[in-house]
RNA sequence: GCCGGGGUGGCGAAACUGGCAGACGCACAGGACUUAAAAUCCUGAGAGGGUAACCCCCUCGUGCGGGUUCGAUUCCCGCCCCCGGCACCA
């Protein structure tokens, strides 16, 4: 009898896989390649079982690819650059540097024992200038087309970790990080220019069919496609007009008011012709500062003020009211509106408030009215007459808006990505040469979160002569949002040690696109758009061949301990290390896949995980339990006819589950129901063994259904699994295993019970043989007493309906 | 408000194409082994009822109310609740 010791193996195999570097790969045109990513980490300082989670789901499909004979590659790194090890520094004065490169170096220990399957020999990290020197190569790639430029906008500011936020950043007016409301702030921002493929990534989401909706509709939403019109309305004694934005131009003739955003330019130019200019700006002022933050606080009043001009509708000809209002953003569309108040709710609320005219133009049939010659025309086809009439005249035209903005990239921050430019007086802006990259993070030793950027604060990284003119120049001191970071790194999985380019694009020809992407749903907007962003920005560079980096997307679910999110300050956190100092990593690993799907929340419970201890020890008994005899017998073939019927049962089940586990892994990603289905066999297993009628092959039998069970099994407990391949006779470890094949003739029932409904009610079950014919099936059906007794019933008149008697394999009906 | 996902035993869940609801596991109970306990192995269990009793049989049961169907956790209509996302986008 040999011990189950999980930790013993642990140590054991994942020196193995070391020592053999077993999961390290390289292109090999004669496989097909499997790509398997898990979004990388934060290095935080410790994984706790939630992060976990999404590592052991990728391992799981990432080593049956590999016994299915895929060249599987599995990379793991680090986004090893932000915020929190910066605000760590200025608290502590630990340089970011040292505490992220800790951090990471206890994190990769904990992966590795839980015995992760990542070729380590592709280890990346944010923050070593061999990575983020190709951020800055693609930033002047961009900055040559255009895609990268710089402008003075307002930006939302966040107060506390004192930097730009993108808007993606901004949830709920507060920052996505610390969680203080956001303010906004007029700043020379570097953008880029992620509207030129508003369209293109809008459309080719509806190609995404391996992603879950969920996620496309977020991504949907967020691009937030509109299509309209812009339309001049002249402003009244002036050459000059506004020009707003609609979607409902059919309803322009019950247009009574014009609508400014506080941010519009002509705020400024009507408060300087207003009798109380201070007035009027204090006014808008105030709008503008409830415009995101104070929508935190819930609902913020429709509120206006008239700027006593007036504009022409250039459809009715009238005058009509110009107004400031709150609730028009300056961001969205032209920044003005006109005002339907009788077919806009909102327009009616604050006409309604404010005394303004209503005039109805569309009847409930849909038909326009007081709407001069269009009068009598349906809304739908007059938006497309009005839109024409207005291209005319040129006073307008057919538009399409998107919610999408370019993205900010500027940060006000050490630790990240030096942005690889030169402000010249002479020349301008200009790029860092390639061959001076990387502009590397100059050394800093004291943080204080207070002023600029701190690189400004390092005369001798400021002070640069200008590479074209040579005379003296600055160099820009603001560095990159670390989603840059994030947004290509998968490419550099695929040739990770490049020091000529990013990578070579033969190598991501074939590793590329990712075949399966796993991690958190919070990255549905931020990351996943910006990395298709990306996808199309190196695709035109004509590194790659395609668009989409991610053909299958899975989202998993957070694990919670006592409801809530696991979380440091919660004091909730399950930490893996102590799980597997007392049952071994592959318990773990095997409770997580096994409580629920992976897209699912899950509750952690500590006796879920003993249940996996168990189950694995009671594989580990029935391996040990047979293997003499199985070692003695060999493992040829079985002569499956001369079998007793308890062996037949016995190889029926081994196939049918790896038919299912195959299938659950495989294809529906459902692991939980996987394991069921291999627990199943061992509970199958262990009544063979105590009361199967058993024949001089019964070794056989038993060895194939473990042997099937141990490959199975691999994925998710992978240190016994090899341990016990190992005791079975097999060299090389279970890299040279196959993962097994169904026989669908030896997992085909030799007998069905079949249950029999009557009027959909189950009355009775018959046993017969599979390949019985409907009449036979039916007279038997017919001769079981009990649905007999109820037809009899039923013909008596006893029961109201019509007897209808079906089997479930093969629906019949009789009178 | 809009969009997406859910609601099934004491708990986590399963049911893949409209066909045996609750597989598998946790917790629980009983038995075997043991001086005893732990561990292990076996057995039981949705709720209610019928039968002296066993085999068994009946009724109800997948958030609520309707519908389609021989038959609905599954499809359709209406509603309630929970979770996530978006939210004055003109």
């Amino acid at each position: 009898m040999t011990e189950y010791h999980p930790q013993e193996l642990d140590a054991k195999w994942q020196k193995h896989w070391a020592d053999t570097q077993a999961f390290e790969v390289t292109e090999d045109p004669s496989k097909p390649k499997f790509n398997f990513l898990e979004m990388f980490a934060y290095p935080s300082g410790h994984a706790h079982v939630g992060h976990v989670r999404n590592y052991i789901i990728g391992d799981v499909v990432s080593r049956l690819k590999r016994l299915q004979g895929f060249n599987v590659l599995h990379p793991f790194g680090w986004d090893a650059f932000g915020l929190p090890a910066e605000n760590a520094a200025i608290k502590n004065g630990i340089h970011p540097e040292t505490s992220t490169l800790g951090n990471i170096a206890h994190m990769k220990g904990q992966l590795q024992r839980l015995g992760i399957s990542y070729a380590w020999g592709r280890e990346l990290a944010t923050c070593l200038p061999n990575y983020y020197r190709w951020n800055q190569w693609l930033f002047t790639r961009m900055f040559e087309k255009g895609l990268a430029y710089r402008r003075r906008s307002t930006v939302n500011w966040c107060p506390v970790d004192a930097t730009v936020l993108a808007n993606e950043q901004v949830v709920d007016g507060a920052c996505w990080r610390c969680g203080t409301a956001v303010v906004q702030k007029d700043l020379e921002q570097w953008f880029f220019k992620i509207t030129h493929y508003a369209d293109d990534l809008l459309h080719a989401a509806e190609g995404l069919s391996k992603w879950p909706e969920k996620v496309l509709t977020m991504q949907r939403n967020w691009i937030g496609r509109s299509e309209g019109a812009k339309v001049k309305f002249p402003i009244q004694g002036e050459d000059a007009s506004i020009e707003v934005f609609t979607t409902r131009i059919d309803t322009i003739y019950g247009a009574t008011f014009v609508m400014l955003a506080p941010e519009h330019g002509l705020v400024t130019s009507f408060a300087k012709q207003s009798q109380d200019e201070k007035a009027f700006m204090e006014k808008a002022q105030r709008f503008r500062s409830q415009d995101r933050a104070g929508r935190l606080t819930g609902e913020v009043a429709k509120e206006g003020f008239f700027t006593g001009r007036f504009a022409i509708n250039p459809f009715t000809h009238k005058p009509v009211p110009i107004w400031v209002a709150n609730y028009v953003l300056g961001e969205y569309g032209t920044g003005a509106v006109m005002a339907v108040p009788a077919h806009d709710d909102r327009d009616l609320d604050f006409a309604t408030k404010y005394d303004l005219p209503i005039v109805t133009v569309v009847n409930d049939d849909g038909v326009l009215v007081e709407s001069g010659k269009y009068d009598g025309r349906l809304a739908d086809d007059a938006r497309r007459a009005i839109t024409e009439e207005a291209e005319e005249r040129g006073i307008g035209e057919g538009t399409v808006q998107f919610r999408l903005k370019d993205w900010g990239i500027s940060r006000q921050r050490y630790w990240g990505t030096p942005i690889p430019m030169i402000h010249c007086p002479v020349d301008g802006v200009v790029p860092v040469p390639d061959d001076q990259l990387p502009v590397t993070l100059p050394n800093i030793t004291e943080f204080t979160g207070r002023g600029d950027s701190p690189l400004a604060s390092v005369p001798e990284f400021v002070n640069v002569a200008c590479p074209k003119c040579g005379g003296p120049a600055r160099r820009e001191t603001d560095t990159m949002d670390t989603f840059v970071d994030s947004s290509w790194y998968f490419y550099r999985f695929a040739d990770a040690h490049n020091d000529q380019m990013p990578f070579d694009p033969k190598k991501v020809a074939y590793w590329c696109p990712v075949d399966f992407y796993s991690g958190g749903i919070e990255h549905a907007i931020l990351h996943l758009i910006y990395s298709r962003f990306f996808a199309r920005v190196f695709h035109d560079l004509g590194m790659t061949e395609h668009t989409e980096p991610f053909t299958h997307l899975l989202t998993q679910g957070m694990v919670l301990k006592d409801g809530a999110v696991m979380s440091k300050s919660k004091g909730n956190v399950v930490d893996p290390d102590s799980m597997i100092q007392k049952y071994g990593s592959d318990a773990l690993r095997l409770y997580v896949m096994f409580v629920a799907p992976p897209e699912k929340e899950v509750e952690w419970s500590d006796s879920g995980l003993e249940g996996s201890f168990r189950f694995l020890a009671r594989v580990w008994r029935a391996a040990d339990q047979w293997r003499e005899q199985a070692m003695v017998s060999g493992s040829g073939a079985v002569e499956h006819a001369s079998l007793t019927a308890a062996e037949r049962a016995m190889r029926r089940k081994t196939h049918d589950t790896v038919r299912r586990v195959t299938q659950d892994i495989d294809v529906r990603q459902q692991m939980n129901t996987a394991v069921s289905a291999m627990m199943e066999l061992v509970n199958e297993l262990y009544a063979f063994t105590d009361k199967g009628e058993r024949s001089a092959q019964a070794p056989k039998v038993a060895r194939e259904a473990i042997e099937a069970l141990v490959v199975m099994l691999s994925p998710f407990a992978p240190h016994t699994m090899e341990e016990l391949w190992q005791m079975f006779g097999h060299q090389g470890g279970l890299a040279g295993a196959a993962w097994p094949v169904c026989d669908a003739d030896v997992a085909k029932a030799e007998e069905l019970e079949i249950p029999v409904q009557v009027n959909g009610k189950l009355r009775g079950r018959v046993t017969v043989a599979p390949d019985i014919t409907d009449q036979e099936l039916e007279a038997l059906a017919l001769a079981d007493p009990n649905v007999h007794r109820i037809l009899r019933k039923l013909a008596e008149g006893e029961l109201d309906s019509f007897g209808d008697i079906s089997t479930l394999a093969d629906p019949a009906v009789v009178a």
